[in-house]
DNA sequence: GCCATAGTTCAACAGATGTTGAATTTATGC
DNA sequence: GCATAAATTCAACATCTGTTGAACTATGGC
């Protein structure tokens, strides 16, 4: 009963768009393993031929949907960088649990359930946390050892996101935003600004 | 030309053996998912059919590889007990990297590998990092609120070992030991004794 | 030395997976 | 309106997966 009709829809019907959603919601799920195209597709509401019509393949469907990150890095540096330096590892922390909440932690387990299976997921990782974000903020408030103190304040945060998205260990799991900057924020603040020695 | 002779084998090949040796390589490399029964069962020199002859299957493989850990809880948590309170953050830290080290990484990255398709990988993780350890070590020094304190202590650590060891950010993945226990120690010992407040 | 048994390989199966080409239907350009 | 092109479904394929049962062979107890 569900066999749809063949041939060309009508207009309106973005199915390229339906994909993509779908396959972001399931990528994030199962990672991309997992994840199997006629799942996405079905998902989608449409054949899982549609995946190499219009993406080349899983690989591209991938790349299109998960790897396009759903937040702007260039907005979320600006939000770090508003406000006085002292206060950084709070905004950090702030920013981020907000963000990764919104998609109930989603977008941060897609991309460690992906990292395994996917060396471009580890990429993607490094230049969005490393790259764009940490190293900026580093450079901004001028001081030393901007490299490791970027791959430190990634322990943490990495740390923060397997530990209330992907394990759920309690209470950090459900802890409120507010409890998690106030216990969290000042072992940033000194991967950021502390003294390392 | 690799086709070997059927029946028993002359005594002393240790098919078991091999078998968990190669297991614990190869799902340390794939994970779960990406492991084939066939891979592991190549690499050991013995037929794929020997997996569930011996372990009922490519779970009871897993199970007896990478699941039973190769180092002692009790003894870590001894090392780690061993010394003054205020010092414990280095010891936890030095203790963990050096028995990460020892493998390459490889048994961290084996459990991150697999804690996306393998619930139970989950849980052991928990049993190990929270109940076995930081559990014990905070009920050791008298503080208060040690189920939040564990929590974060897995933070840091299992932070410290993605970065390490799953996507190998530099400098970090590269540094010496006595110069992570410098810069890492502190932020642990926040968390194990500090204000939270 | 005989023989049941445990260890081993082999062939094959059933299910799932990504992909492909043909068939079919609609939209669009002229 | 008609022809071409685009979008979609369908059926099928080749491959890979874990597992199973049968066939074979050395071991060890007697």
């Amino acid at each position: 009963m569900n066999q749809k009709r063949r041939g060309r829809r009508a207009a309106g019907e973005d199915t390229r768009a339906a994909l993509i959603a779908a396959a972001r919601e399931v990528f994030v799920e199962k990672g991309y393993d997992g994840a199997t195209v006629r799942a996405i597709a079905t998902k989608a509401g449409v054949d899982a031929a549609m995946v190499n019509h219009w993406f080349g393949g899983k690989e591209g469907l991938f790349a299109q949907s998960v790897l396009q990150l759903p937040f702007d890095p260039a907005e979320i540096l600006k939000r770090v960088l508003d406000g006085p330096v002292e206060e950084a590892g709070e905004r950090i922390v702030r920013t981020f649990v907000t963000v990764w909440d919104a998609t109930g932690g989603g977008t941060f387990a897609a991309l460690i359930r992906s990292v395994t299976s996917q060396p471009e997921v580890a990429n993607a990782l490094k230049s969005f946390l490393i790259n764009a974000i940490f190293k900026n903020v580093l450079a901004e408030f001028g001081v030393e050892q901007r490299e490791l103190r970027a791959t430190l304040c990634a322990t943490q945060m990495v740390g923060l996101g397997i530990v209330r998205y992907v394990v759920h260990f309690e209470p950090l799991a459900s802890v409120d935003i507010d409890t998690l900057v106030k216990v969290i924020a000042p072992n940033l603040q000194r991967y950021l600004t502390g003294d390392l020695d």
